[in-house]
RNA sequence: GGGCUAGUAGCUCAGCUGGCUAGAGCACACGACUGAUAAUCGUGAGGUCGGAGGUUCGAGUCCUCCCUGGCCCA
């Protein structure tokens, strides 16, 4: 007779494999239908807030893999949150303005935008940042985030635009704005400012001279022996049209200088390169007479080698001895470089160019309206006529190209916008709220600090289209700044009914309040600022537009979570216009993760071809498998991912899922509500999960706490391979199938397994959010189950379970049974035992690990899963397996006596005592005795 | 070049304030089972803790330098 039919096998209709990737849309559909995100805000009303507020992310391209990892990880955190019983509301938003958007929209247009105006350029801008917004939303969603995915924050948006102009318009009232010159690329031929994505690289044909600039009084004040000689600094340039807007020469600090008398002069250049330089011109004879560090040199003066203006000498670490004298022509006007240092020796970005690329009247009258290029070469005469010239020649060399008309670029100085550090003392406050916030990891908190400390002054001024413009009129008559309180005002009121194109659109007279007149000459006619805002002041301000101006939002955030990279950029620019305008830092806590690097830690490119697609791991594996990888990594570092690692990760995402698979099959037939047995009348074994169980969930929960998922990741697989599928699931096994399915025993397990899924369940729900849900729906009723397990909290951890007795009992005894099967192992080999259960085992010992084996009793064989143990005490037998742990202990196996029962498969003497039931063992025939 | 940061078995991670022969899971190899079965169980082999110095009775853990990465600047 076949006994199969009377055990109690596990029987489900959770599917083994998960197929996820069709599985996973359909889900993300019925939690839309249900409108399960509304449900979850209904229920939480009332209870304390946790704010992460959204770093937005660029609207422009498809999502990469750095993408999945920011949004999923603030998804576990607000599905964490949630379950540990906060109101979670979570808003996603879109940063849509900006250069890389304007840029791909004018490729698309090319001639064309020639005859457009910036009205219509801005309506294509904001079609194609739709665009992108609404492909990423569906990608960010299909990732398996939870949020407000119908009405999420977009820059552009008139009430965001209109909230970014009032924040930028009140800080030029309050006057931290100001405008002052700073260089940047300018196209001559466009007659329009570049941006760094705009510039191409070719090679350029230019005049590399070597130039004298002679000291300015008697060179004895820098040594008495150079007293009365003719001392000159030779500077190395390959743009002799900037030298007429030279202000200094920087040297190195920490290089020494050489003072090398030749032909009657001494010329002072990098003592490392003196020889090189002498050859190339050509000065054979030569001494050096005197060095010096360029420290020693700081603030003395040469003079311009032909204009009547004196050259301070200043000091730069971008000074390098790679190429030039080490003494660094500096014309603040016309370079970055020479810009910054400039501004810390109080030099102004001096430059006598027009847009048109040729001379101001500034530059002289000789110079006056000649195209740079074409000057270089009547200036490289002049100043051999004068004798300042030591050597030219033309070179080949790499130069910024315009992108769209090839022409060369030159940098420029310009008048820009900019946000003053320290008028206000912005930077000052900005440093002390640092220390107000937790910085998560804490190293955040230095490289921010480091940045706050060092930047200059933010210049917020663009030469563009798609942003929003600087609110800011002057008067056309005097020529001066005029913005106030009111005309700001009148501008947020009027971008939030028709958002910033009205600018565009309409004459300063009729953006202006009425009646407005120039502060300083009383004139009322205006006209417009020409620039828009950097898009960085547009992300900076949504503590503002968001936080503050939508409800059910609150300033500060309890968290902002992004890409270490965000220290310079959202984190900062949010910083600043938050100090700036409430004095406080919009978050409570900063938290960063690293970047995602390939196999070998190297960073993603295309050009490598080592970039991993999120879509393609989606869509092989499904967003189950993203979601686990997240969670796997310690993402304070930079984390990688490979197809190994992902393979990796779906094989331990099957573990978990098999492992709850076996649960939920051995709880078909149980019911929660009435089938419990009291925790007083379970076994050890089964107290003993439970404690683990408990452990476990202190772990995870902890761990959420504290944002570090890979400990859940460890601890839930780990549980799931170790305590469960090879300790407790194994052992219980044979009573769960065995024993009458209403019987104490069983239903005992039943109640542990019940408690395992729903803790087990519950942890993974922030990070395997479908699986779980999955779960959650082939888990028995019980009384306060609700629809989805995204509506639960966290489980609760019985104080009970925390048995430490129990606990220390089983730890020992597992180590025990980890020695026996090695025993047990070496039988297999020798062919003595095929399973366990084929095995009998004699265990000899004595004293304290005997009583602790007796202690046992009859748990000892079912725990090994053996059909016949005999303690004996003593030493141990010869030929018997002695454990290395534990030397008191010694173990034989033989071949379990008797037959083996037809039901339970344990070897057993009584198999054939019943002669109607000859293959049945006593303890099946009673069992079936008692359920006939 | 500067600021911040990292480098423990093939992979993902433990290893607290320096203290037993450096751990886990997976992957791998071998074996068992066929009543979790495109599952499950057991055993085993993998690491001079990026490298070199140093401090110490003792260093994966502290210091210095170097190498290799990452982010941000220049």
């Amino acid at each position: 007779m076949d006994y199969k039919k009377t055990l109690n096998l596990p029987q489900t209709r959770f599917a083994m494999k998960a197929n996820l990737p069709t599985k996973e849309p359909q889900q993300l559909k019925a939690w839309e239908e249900s409108g399960l995100y509304t449900k979850i805000r209904e229920e939480s009303k009332g209870r304390e807030q946790f704010i992460l507020h959204d770093g937005p992310p660029y609207a422009n391209g498809n999502l990469h893999i750095g993408h999945a990892l920011n949004k999923i990880l603030k998804d576990i955190i607000i599905r964490s949150k949630q379950m540990d019983g906060f109101d979670v509301p979570y808003v996603p938003g879109w940063d849509c303005h900006g250069l890389p958007i304007e840029h791909n929209v004018d490729k698309k247009l090319g001639s064309k935008k020639k005859t457009m105006s910036k009205a219509d350029i801005r309506r294509k801008c904001r079609e194609y940042a739709t665009n992108f917004v609404n492909i990423q939303r569906d990608e960010f969603k299909r990732f398996g985030v939870m949020g407000e995915w119908d009405e999420p924050y977009l820059t552009m948006n008139y009430p965001f635009e209109a909230r970014i102009a009032k924040e930028c318009g009140e800080f030029a009232a309050n006057g931290d704005m100001y405008i002052g010159k700073k260089p940047i690329h300018w196209c001559c031929n466009c007659q329009t400012a570049l941006a760094e994505a705009e510039i191409e690289h070719a090679p350029h044909t230019s005049p590399s001279v070597y130039v004298k600039f002679p000291f300015k009084g008697d060179a004895a004040e820098i040594d008495p022996s150079l007293a009365g000689k003719p001392v000159s600094f030779v500077i190395w340039t390959t743009t002799p049209w900037t030298i007429p807007a030279n202000l200094a020469v920087c040297l190195h600090a920490e290089f020494t200088y050489a003072f090398v008398e030749t032909d009657g002069e001494v010329m002072v250049m990098a003592k490392e390169l003196v020889e090189g330089l002498m050859a190339s011109f050509g000065k054979e004879s030569y001494t050096i007479i005197y060095e010096t560090e360029g420290i020693a040199l700081e603030k003395k003066e040469c003079r311009h080698p032909f204009l009547d203006q004196d050259s301070l000498i200043i000091l730069g670490d971008h000074v390098t001895l790679d190429a030039g004298t080490g003494c660094v022509h500096t014309a603040p006007g016309h370079g970055a470089d020479d810009y910054i240092t400039g501004l810390k020796y109080g030099l102004e970005p001096y430059s006598p160019v027009g847009n048109n690329g040729c001379y101001t009247i500034e530059a002289g009258e000789e110079l006056e309206g000649k195209f740079i290029f074409k000057a270089n070469a009547e200036l490289v005469e002049k100043m051999d006529a004068c004798g300042a010239l030591v050597k030219h020649e033309d070179i080949s060399h790499s130069y910024p190209h315009c992108w769209r008309c090839k022409k060369p670029v030159i940098f420029r100085a310009t008048p820009q916008w900019f946000l003053s550090m320290d008028k206000t003392n912005l930077r000052e406050k900005a440093l002390v709220e640092i220390d107000k916030v937790e910085w998560i990891p804490s190293w955040g908190r230095e490289r921010i600090y480091g940045m706050i400390e060092n930047r200059p002054d933010w210049c917020l001024s663009r030469q563009r289209s798609w942003g929003v413009p600087i609110p800011v009129y002057y008067c056309e008559k005097c020529g001066e700044v005029h913005v106030t309180h009111a005309s700001t005002d009148k501008i947020y009121e009027l971008f939030k009914e028709h958002g910033a194109d009205i600018w565009f659109e309409k004459e300063a007279a009729e953006l202006l309040p009425e009646g407005s007149v120039c502060a300083t000459c009383g004139h009322g006619t205006f006209t417009k600022d020409t620039n828009i805002l950097d898009v960085w002041f547009d992300s900076g301000v949504t503590h503002s537009a968001v936080l503050n101006d939508r409800d059910g939002l609150r300033r500060p955030a309890d968290l902002y979570l992004e890409g270490s990279d965000q220290h310079r950029g959202w984190f900062h620019s949010s910083l600043l216009t938050s100090v700036g305008k409430t004095g406080k830092a919009p978050y409570k806590a900063v938290l960063t993760h690293g970047f995602v690097v390939d196999s070998k830690g190297h960073k993603m490119s295309k050009s490598v071809g080592n970039v991993v697609a999120p879509k393609e791991i989606i869509n092989k594996y499904g967003a189950e498998v993203l979601r686990l990888w997240v969670s796997s990594t310690d993402y304070r570092d930079d984390v990688r991912i490979s197809d190994n690692i992902v393979k990796q990760l779906s094989d331990s995402y099957r573990k978990i899922r098999n492992s709850c698979r076996y649960m939920l099959g051995n709880l078909e037939d149980f019911n929660p509500d009435t089938d419990r047995v009291s925790y007083d009348s379970l076994r050890d074994i089964d107290r003993f999960t439970l404690a683990r169980l408990a452990s476990l969930s202190d772990r995870v929960q902890a761990a959420y706490k504290s944002y570090e998922f890979h400990a859940i990741y460890h601890g839930l697989n780990n549980f799931c391979t170790v305590d469960l599928s090879s300790f407790y699931f194994d052992i219980v096994r044979d009573p769960l199938y065995v024993e009458g399915a209403d019987s104490q025993i069983r239903r005992g397990i039943q109640t542990v397994l019940f408690d395992l899924v729903d803790g087990i369940v519950r942890m993974m729900a922030p990070i395997l959010c479908f699986t779980a849900e999955e779960i959650w729906g082939f888990m028995p009723d019980f009384e306060g189950k609700k629809e989805s397990v995204h509506l639960m909290p966290v489980n609760e951890v019985q104080a009970s379970w925390r048995n430490e007795e129990v606990t220390a009992r089983w730890d020992r005894l597992v180590t025990l049974r980890d020695e026996i099967n090695k025993a047990l192992e070496k039988a297999r080999s020798e062919k003595l035992i095929g399973q366990n259960l084929d095995a009998a085992v004699t265990l000899t010992a004595k004293g304290e690990t005997l009583e602790f084996l007796q202690s046992f009793s009859c748990d000892l064989k079912q725990v090994l899963i053996v059909s016949d143990l005999t303690l004996v005490e003593g030493d141990a037998p010869d030929g018997a397996f002695v454990s290395s742990e534990t030397s008191d202990l010694a173990v034989e196996v033989a071949s379990a006596p008797g037959e083996k029962c037809g039901r339970c498969w344990t070897w057993s003497a009584t198999v054939g005592e019943d002669g109607e039931r000859p293959t049945l063992c006593v303890r099946c025939r009673g069992i079936l005795d008692q359920t006939a």
